[in-house]
RNA sequence: GGGCAAGUGGUGGAAUGGCAUACACGUUGGACUUAAAAUCCAAUGACCGUAAGGUCGUGUGGGUUCGACUCCCACCUUGCCCACCA
């Protein structure tokens, strides 16, 4: 039979329906075996595979068949994030249910996934949307509600006034709502919050066990968790005749500028600007910024190079610690939520304020100055100057370094009982409610009095209706049977929370129902769990490198805290892998730069579209689609399938390895040398180099000639395919599983134990060694391997081209590494 | 502004202190064929040279070393993430 693509898409449905009939890929929780758990982040239900998912999948494919052919015990689920927004949109677009919706992209994904012939265990199939998965949703919402960590409070949201609905950011396009064309209003409203900041410190520390996580990712954590020191001081507030009207905190991070203070500076959604400002003059101007700020986007108040704009609130505070009596205004360059949403401002060193104090006139007062240059002139200054310095204008502090001034000075505050030292995070809490039909709704009711109350565990699920219209609010509420809550005790109804779960909720806990996904009882088995985690490999894009892995790490930690799991941290090693580019871009619909994946099974199987895509690129790194290139890794299958079907002969004797001839011995030992070389490569995630050094075997094996009728020959050509085989069935399952079997074996290729070097085919009698002179090279020699560097010395020396070189010379040094190379410095 | 990557032939990439450009794509020439496809063989960094051979060469400039794509310092460029965070 020829390698012909009509050939390979039998024998690809063949292999698949065999791995699916026999079970091959089932996962037993079995704790005398050494697990393996392989994970892809699971994908939303879109309509279609890109090329970015095959890419991903191939990965962790390749990773999980390695693992078991190593003896691994192998956990490889796939499942879908399948809650969103694109399936409710298209509801309201096209009238359509998006359960249907939802469900047929999802059965069509599958599909392609299985013919991609990945090596999923389908049994632990789940998906957001079942309500089996999303109980387990609303009965993690209440454990972290009776802990305390759930809360709620006002907050604002993007609102349609025509549609009179809430947006999702992706749903305002320019300021305005994307199916009304209606300007998009900030309305306060009532959400629900996850208290995640009462893990901040522990998801900061722990960043650190994360050894084989990239380091751009758990940088990237660590600025989002943003933990700073600093010192939050208490100012006396005055009306204009200096009397105590009340009291406010400052958070700062530079407690050495404190005796530069000329001005205190709030938030517009500061409380108290609306309060202080009444019955000033300029209230009417206060009330209209505050009515403005709140009406702009943060991208447009966060806008580069932005102006600040501030006014005076006619209030005034008193330096504690020289007694200073600065005013009080507001600006738009100050956040309410960091901090304490008002900020000491020290124009002189600060550039933001230094901005500020310029266009409004401020003064600038100078009390850290440039080590051993004159006093900075405040008239002079061009900008800010926020480098450490020394002390000056600052009591008794002055004259020492601005550095030593930060402590020396914070511990004075707080003796003084002024300031105290605090930790600020940047990280906030998580606001999880969604005004949105087609995600988990947030099981809590209200009772008489307006409180809410969790659902009880016994009534969970709480399902989605059907019976909704969209376009009018909240769909929840337009649900008649959704509604009401009644008690089944006493009959008793009562309103019930329409709210639904942020979809990032369903996407970190997912791995955790992995391990025991059938389970009707319980969220998981703990024992599972904890057979199972952490995710030894976790595969995705880097676009998650913030959001879901730190919610997914701060659910594994709430799940240690309430006793369920052992697990810290719950992806061990972490692998980012790169996007698809065609002709240099990003592959988009929208760009029409798309190919698709099923065209290329089509035309050249999944094995070369596998092997192509791990050869053209490291996992990390980008990878460009070439459709020429792909021509390339069908021709590697079509040399290996001809190798094997042509000239593998069943009849052949035992390996002899003791009546090797020289070549013989060459290919024995390239075989051993690849199966090191591959195995590495895989352990390592160098794909493209494991591929590569089969391609030089395969060269290698090409160029041995040898007499058809010497049986020792054919043997080691068997041994060759055999090996082959066994080192490409993780990347070329399909052609691999089929050859095989047309080899004499009667279990699967998987099933099949990873091959081992032999250290001995390894040795060479001899080797070459390479000769500079002077770092450059000017010879090869092949000598024995167990060389002296006296004998080599001697060896180099005597050699006619060498002397052209050394040319009588003094010989300063020679350089020998052994095995490789000598160094001659004349 | 802060942080993190990366920069090597025509292209994707290999080499992480020791032969720069493995492997592959592409290109060119050849074999086979009536022809084409497929397949196979050979060449393929630049410059000088008939050749043998030589010189240069991994973003730029310096440094460490017998020896640097690799380590150190400074800079340039590109990409990604964060950012009026006090």
């Amino acid at each position: 039979m020829a390698y012909t693509i009509h050939e390979i898409k039998k024998l690809e449905d063949k292999w698949q329906a065999y791995w699916a009939d026999h079970k091959i890929f089932a996962a037993e929780t079995d704790s005398s075996r050494k697990k393996y758990y392989v994970l892809e982040m699971y994908p939303y239900p879109s309509g279609k595979l890109h090329m970015g998912h095959v890419r991903n999948y191939t990965i962790g494919d390749v990773i999980a068949r390695f693992r078991r052919m190593q003896g691994y015990n192998v956990l490889y689920p796939m499942g879908f994030d399948s809650f969103g927004l694109p399936a409710e949109n298209a509801a309201i677009k096209n009238n359509e249910s998006p359960r249907k919706w939802t469900d047929q992209r999802m059965n069509d994904m599958v599909a392609q996934m299985k013919s991609l012939g990945l090596s999923y265990d389908w049994s632990r199939f789940l998906y957001s949307h079942d309500p089996e998965y999303y109980r387990w949703n609303q009965w993690i919402f209440i454990q972290m509600y009776k802990q305390g960590l759930v809360y709620k409070k006002k907050s604002l949201v993007n609102w349609d006034p025509v549609d009179n609905t809430v947006l999702a950011n992706e749903q305002v396009i320019d300021g305005k709502g994307w199916r009304s064309g209606a300007e998009v209003e900030k309305k306060e409203i009532e959400q629900w919050f996850i208290k995640i900041t009462a893990f901040a410190d522990e998801l900061l520390e722990d960043l650190q066990q994360l050894d084989h996580w990239p380091e751009r990712v758990k940088a990237m954590q660590k600025n989002w968790i943003g933990k700073s020191h600093g010192t939050t001081i208490r100012f006396e507030v005055l009306d204009a005749d200096g009397q105590k009207i009340d009291e406010l905190e400052t958070f700062t991070t530079r407690p050495d500028t404190v005796f530069g203070i000329e001005y205190i500076v709030l938030a517009p959604e500061h409380p108290k600007c609306k309060e202080w400002a009444q019955g000033q003059d300029n209230e009417q101007e206060v009330l209209t910024m505050i009515a403005d700020v709140a009406k702009e986007s943060m991208i447009e108040r966060m806008g580069e190079n932005r102006e600040k704009n501030g006014l005076p609130l006619g209030v005034y505070a008193r330096n504690p610690v020289n007694g200073k009596v600065v005013p009080l205004w507001m600006a738009d360059y100050v956040l309410m939520d960091y901090g304490t949403g008002a900020v000491m401002a020290v124009p002189a060193h600060d550039q933001r304020d230094y901005l500020f104090a310029k266009k409004y006139n401020l003064p600038v007062s100078v009390v850290i100055n440039p080590e051993g240059q004159d006093e900075l002139n405040p008239e002079q200054m061009a900008e800010a100057f926020v480098e450490p310095g020394v002390m000056v204008n600052s009591g008794d502090f002055n004259g020492i370094s601005s550095t030593e001034a930060i402590t020396k000075i914070s511990e004075w505050m707080e003796s003084e009982g002024t300031g105290q030292r605090t930790v600020t995070y940047r990280l906030k809490d998580w606001l999880i409610s969604r005004q949105r039909y087609w995600g988990t709704p947030i099981p809590m009711y209200y009772d008489d009095d307006g409180n809410p109350q969790p659902i009880p565990d016994d009534q969970l699920p709480v399902q989605l209706p059907d019976d909704i219209e969209f376009g009018r609010g909240n769909p929840l509420e337009t649900s008649e049977t959704f509604k009401y809550y009644t008690d089944p005790a006493t009959g008793k109804k009562y309103r019930r929370e329409t709210d639904t779960m942020d979809t990032f909720f369903d996407s970190s806990w997912y791995y955790l129902r992995y391990t025991d996904a059938q389970n009707k009882n319980e969220i998981f088995n703990s024992t599972a769990a904890n057979y199972w985690m952490p995710v030894d490999q976790y595969i995705g894009g880097i676009e998650h490198a913030i959001l879901h892995l730190l919610y997914s790490r701060f659910f594994t930690k709430f799940f240690k805290s309430i006793g369920l799991i052992q697990t810290e941290e719950p992806f061990h090693r972490l692998l980012t892998q790169g996007m698809v580019l065609l002709h240099g871009e990003v592959m988009s619909k929208s760009k029409g730069n798309v190919v698709d994946p099923d065209d290329i099974v089509r035309k050249y199987g999944s094995d070369s579209m596998r092997v192509f895509i791990l050869f053209a690129a490291p996992p990390e790194d980008q990878l460009e689609w070439n459709d020429q290139a792909i021509d390339g890794a069908w021709k590697f299958l079509t040399r290996v399938w001809n190798l094997v079907e042509k000239r593998y002969k069943p009849d052949a004797p035992e390996l002899d390895v003791s009546q090797f001839d020289k070549a013989d011995k060459e290919i024995y030992r390239s075989i051993h040398a690849s199966i090191k070389k591959v195995t590495e490569d895989y352990q390592n995630y160098k794909y493209n180099t494991a591929i590569s050094c089969m391609m030089i075997l395969m060269n290698a094996v090409d160029k041995y000639k040898f007499d058809k009728s010497a049986g020792n020959k054919q043997a080691l050509l068997n041994y060759v395919a055999e090996h082959i085989l066994l080192l490409l069935a993780p990347i070329a399952p399909h052609m691999c599983e089929e050859l095989w079997q047309r080899i004499g074996h009667d279990t699967c290729v998987m099933k099949s134990e990873w091959p081992e070097y032999k250290d001995e085919a390894l040795k060479q009698d001899e080797i070459q060694i390479i000769v500079q002179v002077n770092g450059k090279l000017r010879g090869r020699f092949d000598v024995p391997a167990d060389i002296s560097k006296d004998e080599l010395q001697a060896v180099v020396l005597a050699d006619e081209k060498i002397q052209n070189f050394v040319g009588g010379k003094e010989i300063r040094k020679f350089i020998y590494v052994p095995g490789k190379l000598a160094n001659i410095v004349v």
